[in-house]
RNA sequence: AGGCGGUUAGCUCAGUCGGCAAGAGCGCUUCCCUUACAAGGAAGAGGUCGUGGGUUCGAUUCCCUCACCGCCUACCA
């Protein structure tokens, strides 16, 4: 038989194009119980990164695994239209070209968008899709599809109707770079080192008010200075004016309960249309609201002589000349916070402009209710807190943005300003207000969140009712990342109270973020990013699956080492390679068609192992559907693992080679249960492993009776029910004394196939030849049954007492008694100590009278076995010294 | 400023209701290309479970304190 590696390559191509052929993952069977998965949908800018690749497996193995489970399981993919970041993808790209989206004007721009999408749109999909993700295609989505569009112009109306909806004037989150205003949310947040600088003001008389700022360059835009109304420092000036140098302004000292008397001076400037404590303040007191700065984040003509300059330049301009007039008291260094743009990282500006809002306070009740009452749960759970505290706290949502690529708001707006605007699905022909004749659209497009939020019913075709809409809503799971926990989930869940009158989903599982050495996530931005589709490239996507899956307990942030791939591509050879035995053990043995159901009739002809296995299999059968169930899927994934490679490969095919070509027993027993245990396990493994499991199963069918067309879509197993309770500790005594056996040959340099000498009068497992040829096969030796007196042992010979019996083993040269002596001393001290622990615990009227019976038992039995250990060491160890008479039995 | 998560073997991490003789993968040591698999097999070494208290018959696990790392929220200019 030839060498081989399990190569991925060409099989994970081949299967994935059979999956799609034959429609498997096409939810079409409406008499089953529907099991339904909202993908996340990445943005059409978007590159697969580790991310996107452990939250779609994670879908993807729930799916799987429900969809085997006899569910009508439907995953359905989409992607978002993005607005912001895709707008600014193709103006680069104009760029290039020398192009610019002024120049070409919104109808062509807008083409070019579309263009794009075309071309890169999908760029994503087809790598989820290639790659293993089993949506139902058929049913693929776009944030800007028709549908969704009028879905989303349904949902405006219907909230405008309402008076959740409305326009107005407010400060709010503008990006100078994409001249657009952003929602709270929107917003990234990051501690900067940069300076508190304290301004001289002078007063109107005489002396000057220091002020302290971050913001030098909005000193331009002041209409007073405020101070707390309880600072003895200050309460003499309120009421008294100040000069503002470089704009000619006279300004009024202030009195308000939002400063803070200990910050700073305690006396901070007043700038209501550059700051949003300032806006607050000055809509108390009636303030004057001065613009200084344009969409870009210039300096306009209210900055005077400082008008045209870039806000940046100006803060350095604005120092100097304060400078020179000595109106600089000091410079403190001071880390704080800076908002920047989560499209282009450029530093927000509070901007005064009209916006529309989203009324949120009334449509976050139902959403809060449902998490408090149980009925809308998240895994882990204290992600339900950090929720809950958002929507406790939540503020209006602004939704309008200043870009072209988008759903266009449908508001239009009479030339007669006396009109109120025109909210409307369709587009209106006349004002129905004053009626004449051309009513302008609202230049802006909706927040790309405006449409996501309608997802999990969007996609179905509402707001037509559906049959799909039916039969499919509410979905079932959301697995996503704490990212978007507000700008999505927390949303996705107001709209479905509001639209229609259920939950959205029922289960959120909020996987754990991918982060790279140093704790950042990993994007490409900060080129700290593993490329999974690189990992695939190596090592296939089981591989990658697997690796990631591996590593991701429970909702825990996933730090990811060097070739954490290593482990599912190792696991995958194994699992390849001991198909291959199989494969030959059947031909060689001329076994064609193994029938799975002879097994369950025969259980009483099934020998210790094949019964120890088959336990095993329906435990694990029934801990990995208990793991799924939770959103334990590392726990899942590894205690496959385990099973099948140190269980079934490492010990139940290995005693299958004991057996002589032919036998009766391995042909009629042994090998339909290999065959039947790997065929289980294989479908186990399946959520997590699709293709090469896949693969496996059409090679099964060669021997096998095995179920469906595929595994895909077979059936997940039901435990047989076997409790073969007492296989157990006689396969643990197995393994151990085969273990015994392997250690002394190790430490004494012993051949293959050495004979041993064995007593096995007192060592009653051995007592059974089947027994003792097992042993015998698994450990490569021979045992010669003696029944001679340990004192006639001769000397080169090293003896292992075991339970009253013995075996003695002979060895070539020198026997290094101090290495054996060493070895024995340091287990007799590890276990003396355990033994001593456990004597006090039995001794303790405590803990007998409070500790459970079981816990009692186990102690106890634990006790007798250690006894029983120190007892044969004690034995071996005089051996070894050479006063053997009295252990002689 | 608050909230949350983490701290377990050299590295990356599991450890669900307190009752383990505390596990895995990688790495390390020794031996083996034994007829499924060297991406493999066999046998090993390696941990006072971050600190200090408390509760308990019993704490890696529960409570409190502190330390360090990370994340998220917040209108201190």
């Amino acid at each position: 038989m030839e060498k081989d590696r399990y190569h991925p390559e060409e099989i994970e191509a081949f299967w994935y194009q059979k999956w799609e052929e034959a429609g498997c993952f096409k939810a079409e069977n409406y008499t089953k119980k529907p099991y339904v998965i909202v993908i996340p949908p990445p943005n059409i800018t978007g590159y697969l990164h580790i991310g996107h690749a452990l939250n779609n497996t994670i879908q993807d193995i729930l799916i799987r695994w429900k969809r085997m489970s006899g569910f009508n399981a439907l995953w359905v993919p989409g992607t978002d239209h993005a607005g912001i970041a895709t707008q600014n993808v193709v103006e680069k790209e104009l760029m290039k070209k020398g192009l610019s989206r002024e120049a070409l004007g919104r109808e062509k721009f807008l083409k070019e968008v579309w263009l794009w999408r075309e071309k890169y749109g999908n760029r994503i999909i087809e790598q989820l899709k290639r790659l293993w993700a089993s949506c139902d295609w058929s049913r693929l989505c776009f944030t800007m599809d028709e549908n969704l569009s009028h879905a989303v112009q349904t949902v405006f109306v219907s909230l405008y109707k309402k008076g959740l909806i409305y326009r107005g004037t407010r400060i709010i989150n503008w990006c100078p770079r994409c001249t657009t205003a952003l929602s709270d949310e929107e917003v990234e947040y990051r501690e900067e080192v940069g300076h508190l600088y304290y301004i001289r003001y002078p007063m109107e008389g005489k002396g000057f008010i220091v002020v302290a700022t971050t913001r030098p360059e909005t000193m331009l835009g002041d209409t007073a200075v405020a101070v707390h109304p309880e600072d003895i420092r200050y309460k003499d000036l309120i009421g008294e004016n100040i000069h503002l140098p470089f704009v000619d302004r006279l300004i009024p000292i202030i009195a308000d309960q939002q400063v803070e008397q200990e910050f700073g001076t305690g006396a901070v400037k007043v700038t209501p249309s550059h700051d949003p404590n300032d806006y607050s303040i000055a809509r108390r007191h009636n303030l004057q609201f001065i613009t200084v700065m344009d969409t870009t984040g210039r300096m306009n003509k209210n900055a005077a002589i400082f008008a045209g300059l870039d806000r940046f330049s100006c803060r350095e301009e604005i120092l100097k000349k304060l400078k020179e007039k000595n109106l600089i008291e000091k410079i403190e260094p001071y880390t704080h916070r800076v908002g920047h743009c989560y499209r282009c990282d450029t530093v927000i500006e509070p901007y005064i402009s009209e916006q529309w809002f989203v009324k949120m306070k009334e449509l976050a009740g139902p959403a809060i209710k449902v998490v408090h009452d149980g009925e809308l749960r998240f895994y882990p759970e204290r992600w339900a807190k950090i929720y809950l505290q958002w929507l406790d706290n939540i503020h209006d949502w602004c939704i309008s943005r200043q870009i072209w690529w988008g759903h266009r708001i449908p508001v239009w707006y009479c030339s007669n300003e006396k009109c109120p605007p025109i909210v409307s699905v369709e587009t209106p022909e006349r004002c129905p207000f004053c009626g004449c004749g051309h009513p302008v659209q609202d230049p802006d497009v909706l927040d790309t969140w405006f449409s996501s939020w309608l997802w999990p019913f969007a996609v179905f075709g509402w707001p037509e009712k559906t049959r799909d809409l039916e039969i499919f809503y509410p979905t079932d799971t959301l697995v996503t990342a704490q990212e978007i926990l507000f700008f999505w989930v927390a949303r996705m869940v107001m709209a479905g109270f509001e639209f229609m009158g259920k939950k959205p989903f029922s289960s959120v599982y909020i996987n754990g973020t991918v982060r790279d050495k140093t704790g950042k996530k990993m994007s490409k931005s900060l080129g700290n990013a593993i490329d999974p589709v690189e990992i695939i490239d190596e090592a296939g996507a089981d591989s990658l699956r697997f690796g990631l899956i591996s590593l991701t307990s429970f909702g825990q942030d996933v730090f990811l080492p060097d070739g954490f791939h290593y482990k599912g591509r190792n696991f995958l050879n194994k699992i390849w390679n001991s198909f291959r035995y199989l494969e030959m053990l059947a031909e060689k043995n001329q076994v064609e068609r193994i029938s799975f159901s002879a097994i369950r009739e025969e259980i009483e002809k099934l020998k210790i192992s094949e019964r120890w296995i088959l336990m095993l299999l329906d435990r694990k059968i029934q801990h990995v559907s208990d793991c799924l169930e939770n959103f334990r899927f590392n726990e899942a994934s590894d205690s496959l693992y385990d099973f099948y490679w140190h269980q079934y490969c490492d010990w139940y095919i290995e005693m299958s080679k004991m057996y002589p070509e032919k036998d009766q027993y391995l042909v009629s027993k042994v090998i339909p249960v290999l065959f039947y245990v790997m065929a289980r396990t294989l479908k186990l493994l399946h959520p997590f492993i699709p293709f090469i499991t896949e693969e496996l199963w059409h090679r099964l069918k060669k021997f096998t009776d095995v179920d469906g067309d595929f595994i895909a879509t077979s059936s997940w197993p039901e435990p047989d029910g076997f409790s073969f309770e007492e296989t157990l500790e006689k396969m643990d005594e197995i393994k151990k004394i085969v273990i015994e056996i392997r250690d002394l040959k190790t430490t004494f340099r012993i051949p293959v196939n050495h004979n041993l000498d064995v007593d096995y009068r007192g060592i009653s497992l051995l007592s059974d030849p089947w027994h003792r040829t097992m042993v015998e096969f698994l450990a490569r030796v021979r045992f010669n049954s003696v029944e001679r007196s340990l004192q006639d042992k001769p000397d080169d010979e090293i003896v292992r007492i075991w339970e009253s019996g013995w075996f003695s083993m002979k060895v070539r040269g020198i026997i290094d008694i101090a290495t054996e002596m060493k070895k024995l001393s340091s287990e007799k001290d590890k276990i003396s100590k355990i033994f001593e622990e456990t004597s006090r615990k039995l001794s303790n009227e405590e803990f007998l009278k409070r500790a459970p019976a079981e816990v009692i038992e186990k102690t106890r039995k634990l006790q007798n076995e250690l006894a029983s250990e120190l007892n044969k060491i004690e034995k071996n160890l005089k051996l070894l010294t050479g006063s053997n008479h009295e252990c002689d039995n």
